[in-house]
DNA sequence: GTTGAGCGTT
């Protein structure tokens, strides 16, 4: 109750895991319909402010959507009103589940090559067995990249796209794109 | 036209 201490803080959590994701503008819906549309996802999240963009997992295979969902809202207070508000709301049947992601972006597809950190002396810091996030960690120590290579594969833009309001591929707002589309 | 829980592809 009001003026007393949470329980949950029984359990020690730290922050950006499943249980207890750190704020943020990037929400995931969990427990979607597959045929839940990032359309109608759109519609009823951007009630509580500006969308950037949603992205309906699909499953690479099929096409379907795999029941879960991201979405960028430009603003952090608007991400968490809009997870406070439909996280246990229904959609298509289904009861979802909204919560920040604890995952920033979409997996950046595994190049083939080599992209251990190089170090200032040109060496590289072989981070085999560690975790590497993200990171592809090449079997072969023999692949040496330059480091303008190197960005050539990892400074496309992806971190930066987002905050600017506009994704990676410039494609045009959602407003406009759905408008289209409308049958 | 499928339910269970699900944290991501080009």
């Amino acid at each position: 109750g009001r003026g007393s201490k949470s329980p949950m803080s029984r359990r020690k959590r730290h922050l950006g895991t499943r249980d207890n994701p750190e704020p943020s503008k990037c929400l995931g819906v969990f427990g979607l319909s597959v045929y839940t549309t990032e359309r109608q996802l759109y519609s009823i999240f951007d009630k509580f402010g500006p969308v950037e963009k949603v992205q309906v997992v699909l499953d690479s295979k099929t096409g379907k959507s795999r029941g879960f969902s991201f979405l960028y809202f430009e603003n952090v207070k608007d991400a968490a009103a809009a997870k406070n508000e439909c996280s246990g709301m229904e959609i298509d049947g289904r009861r979802i589940r909204v919560d920040y992601s604890i995952t920033k972006r979409a997996h950046t597809p595994t190049p083939g090559i080599y992209m251990g950190r190089v170090t200032s002396r040109g060496g590289y810091d072989r981070g085999y067995g560690g975790r590497g996030g993200d990171r592809y960690r090449s079997p072969s120590p023999r692949y040496r990249p330059r480091p303008s290579q190197r960005r050539d594969y990892y400074d496309r833009g992806y971190d930066r796209g987002y905050d600017r309001g506009y994704d990676k591929y410039d494609r045009p707002r959602y407003e406009d794109r759905y408008e289209r589309n409308d049958r």
